[in-house]
RNA sequence: GACCCAGUAGCUCAGUCGGUAGAGCAGCGGCCUUUUAAGCCGUUGGUCGCAGGUUCGAUUCCUGCCUGGGUCACCA
């Protein structure tokens, strides 16, 4: 019937007696519904105010003190963890007997009675009445914490992802994080919605899957009897809401990218969109810049520990060229060389290049190699080279080699990515032509020809201002988590 | 993908210079009516991540694999 070891089972067979015991004696051990009127933590907010009143509250039990014909223990709530107090004489024999002794920690009780404190000063409810509302017979790891420092904490990461229910038990500080990204979340969807944008949702499953460079993950739908991707970015159909008059629109949604994982990767991941009509890149980096700062304050405050550094939300964002920027690092005149100069220096500063690499595919390491990694504080870096940009109109009044293009850098890493978007139907056409060619010559993340969105920007569509922002990585940031895992509930582990 | 580290009881860990393992907590039995990492007495529980190799003998040494963590490479 199981594969739990045997010490492990011999814990559950001990815990379904108890079970069978409980039920013998007539207590439902998984009733239907209990009223609680308090929650734990207004117990001790209220301190010396609530001694006398009757509370009912209802938690898992995560300590158990038993003393013979008296006992404590705590229950743990969604907002902390309060004493009680149950004394055989106040309960009743059969209750204590038949019911309180044949509970473990992990159960889940609701309790009524009045406050009161013990000798030692803690703020206790005297238990007249005690029902149990869920029996657990699988075991918690060990609680145990004197002065709020924990003992045998259960901090073995991977078990901590796989059963995260056990995670947020026995570390409910966790559950923090999860709802600051909560708190996050909704003030990005204010942040929006106050300013006229519609929220949309567009396919997650895509006949074809376009909008950045990334590899996918295939599915099949049967009676289609078709391929299906996993969108890869939304993109191109929010910028056919765009072409179709909607003007100011976002979603925030998953992404799929069938690419490695590591502390800053998950295969799928929140991210953030957001187009308005008739702006430029230099709106949206004051759009993007807000919508920081606004996520910030949920938090309450504007400096955040991150990736090693004091991140300053409050100052305003630097913004730069990538070739100011280059320039000031390594002296040269980057924007002045051809492409062979480009190669033959990025070589003899002992970057791993490749002969095939394009002008766009050298500065981004370049780039990559000497800047990102120094960009500390929020800075806005613009003038990409169009070779690695599809989807972003070329930079106005220049030679045509680079594009309006933002990306946001906080701590070395990417936050935001940002276009001008390029509205010309004919040089996207052939952008895109040329991606494919790429595809062709092996590149598996060369963006795809989508025949379906070039029709809709043949339509015409008005010059639109759009940003990706990922959402986690926001999220690790504004709580100072270094790992995307302990941003997201249930990060991707491989399947045991 | 490469390299480094880790995996021993339900949890946290020790240990075996090669002779098939210990502790604390949890659990179980007993005592205990204001305890709080409750306490005291007794006690169950392990194919030492998996598979091979070397060896009289492997949990320990070697190789491969699995899982996770970290660093690097690429991507958000």
């Amino acid at each position: 019937m199981s594969q739990d070891h045997r010490s492990l089972q011999q814990i559950i067979d001990f815990r379904l007696q108890k079970l069978a015991r409980i039920r013998a004696a007539g207590y439902d051990p998984y009733p239907y519904k209990f009223d609680a009127d308090t929650r734990v933590a207004s117990i001790h907010k209220a301190g010396d105010d609530m001694v006398g009143s009757r509370v009912s509250i209802a938690g898992r039990l995560v300590s158990l003190r038993k003393m013979g014909k008296a006992s404590f223990a705590h229950i743990q709530d969604k907002s902390g963890k309060q004493q009680v107090y149950i004394k055989r004489d106040d309960v009743g024999v059969d209750l204590y007997n038949n019911l309180f002794k044949n509970l473990d920690i992990g159960d889940i009780i609701g309790v009524r009675g009045d406050i009161f404190r013990t000798k030692t000063g803690e703020l206790t409810v005297h238990v007249e009445d005690l029902i149990l509302l869920a029996k657990s017979i699988r075991p918690l790891p060990n609680l145990k914490e004197k002065d709020g420092q924990a003992f045998n904490e259960f901090d073995d990461k991977e078990l901590r992802y796989r059963q995260r229910h056990l995670d947020f038990i026995t570390n409910p500080e966790v559950k923090i994080i999860f709802r600051q990204r909560a708190a996050i979340i909704r003030s990005v969807l204010n942040f929006f919605d106050t300013r006229e944008f519609v929220e949309v949702e567009t396919p997650a499953l895509q006949p074809i899957y376009g909008g950045a460079s990334a590899r996918p993950f295939i599915t099949y739908h049967n009676t289609l009897e078709q391929k299906l991707y996993l969108r890869i970015a939304d993109e191109l159909y929010l910028k056919r809401l765009i072409i179709g008059g909607f003007e100011k629109v976002y979603e925030l949604a998953k992404n799929f990218r069938n690419e490695g994982m590591d502390r800053n990767h998950n295969p799928e991941y929140t991210s953030l969109e957001f187009y308005e009509a008739y702006r430029d890149l230099f709106d949206m980096m004051e759009l993007t810049e807000k919508l920081f700062k606004t996520a910030a304050a949920v938090i309450g405050k504007n400096k955040f520990d991150f990736a090693g550094n004091t991140i300053n939300l409050a100052a305003a964002f630097e913004r730069k060229s990538m070739f100011e920027l280059l320039d000031e690092k390594t002296g040269e005149t980057i924007e002045k060389m051809s492409v062979q100069q480009l190669l033959e220096y990025v070589k003899s500063l002992k970057l791993e290049v490749s002969p095939k690499m394009n002008y766009g595919q050298l500065l981004d390491k370049l780039f990559g190699e000497l800047i990102e990694p120094d960009l500390v504080q929020p800075t806005f870096v613009y003038d990409y080279p169009k070779a690695i940009s599809p989807l972003a109109k070329v930079k106005r009044n220049s030679d045509g080699t680079l594009v309006e293009r933002f990306e946001l850098f906080i701590g070395g890493m990417e936050f935001a990515n940002s276009f001008s978007e390029l509205t010309d139907p004919i040089d996207q056409r052939q952008r895109l032509e040329a991606q494919a060619k790429l595809r062709e010559l092996g590149d598996e993340e060369a963006q795809v020809v989508d025949e379906n969105f070039l029709q809709a920007l043949e339509v015409g569509m008005p010059q639109t201002g759009g940003v990706g922002v990922g959402v986690d990585r926001l999220v690790m940031l504004l709580t100072e988590q270094n790992s995307i895992k302990d941003v997201i509930l249930f990060p991707a582990l491989r399947q045991l």
